[in-house]
DNA sequence: GTTTACATGTAATCCGTTACATGATTGA
DNA sequence: TCAATCATGTAACGGATTACATGTAAAC
């Protein structure tokens, strides 16, 4: 039974499964790419790399080449990892907060390893959109008590859950069909 | 000098800024509403709470009614660190991720600490979001080796930021003009 | 030949989560 | 009285950050 992986883990397992690379280029990703999120920092890469080698995810060939470096790759059972999580279903916590870029990272890599759940990962994610956008309505319609700056920052959290519901819509021939008129 | 303090704890001065709050209450503030990002377990709330304490930004008093209860306020030190973490500028991190709910919470709590701030708090916010917007573009755009889904994602990303933009103006009079045409 | 980029590692610290634990009070 | 809610605490664990540390290869 697999421990349960963090963020950060689940992030270079889909590295790796794009392409085989060493701890080094990975943190580069990190520096220089949206994924930006963590730290480029070896301590918290390495460490991450150590475990799920550990863990028989993923294996590293030393390679003898010009450098010393040690290029990871996915093991079967890593393999398996990855699919499960791109394939496991959308709930309403994947869609804010920390958990929302780890979402889109499952997204990015989804036509990679599993392009034919595509259009069910879209209709979880409005789903799961559609959820958030009650609840905040919710948090506006009773807010008699909300200061203007609060009513201010839910309302910039319901145009970006909007948002991204109407331009999925529009990138996914499979999901088009109008809107429910604006607020 | 104060120690740099986490996510959770600024949440915690600012809640207790709008109204002083025992650690219960607290935790059900991260159960009921929008601030559910934090788990409502004691085991977050009140260690969180007694840093907060022996650092001196807040202080307890044992209440003496029907139940044992500990009501948390705000020292002048508080009050001060609260002040300057709704005042202290936005940079470009504090757009994605993890956060950009704190930011969201800051702009929450800022017209009751201190509005004469949130018109230079909405234009700080915005230029950060041009930094980004401009950061997904360029990643768009040398992107041919980008798979579908992952231009989705990133496309998704885009539409967020910009209507969190165009929302702001809306909103915030002090910043209406015409957005730029979009893409 | 010296700086810059490549490449990995580890130790200390902090903090969030989970789980366990306790007890009082209210309501049925 | 028995369950649910209120209210706080602690102990174990894992993992991310930071800082420190080392060494090689390429570039200038």
């Amino acid at each position: 039974m697999a421990r349960k992986l963090s963020n950060l883990e689940y992030s270079l397992l889909a590295l790796i499964a794009a392409a085989p690379a060493s701890g080094y280029a990975l943190r580069t990703v990190f520096q220089t790419t949206l994924l930006d999120i963590y730290s480029d920092s070896p301590g918290s890469v390495y460490p991450a790399l150590r475990r799920l080698a550990r863990d028989g995810l993923i294996v590293g060939r030393s390679e003898k080449g010009s450098r010393r470096r040690e290029i990871f790759s996915l093991t079967s059972v890593g393999h398996a990892a990855v699919h499960d999580w791109l394939r496991s279903p959308i709930v309403a916590r994947d869609i804010t907060g920390a958990n929302h870029l780890t979402t889109m990272l499952r997204l990015a890599f989804l036509s990679d390893v599993a392009p034919d759940h595509l259009t069910a990962f879209c209709r979880e994610y409005i789903d799961a959109l559609h959820a958030h956008i009650a609840v905040a309505r919710r948090a506006l319609d009773d807010g008699s008590k909300l200061s203007e700056s609060s009513v201010l920052a839910i309302e910039l959290g319901l145009a970006d859950l909007q948002a991204r519901e109407t331009r999925m819509r529009q990138l996914v021939p499979a999901l088009a069909r109008p809107r429910a008129p604006g607020r």
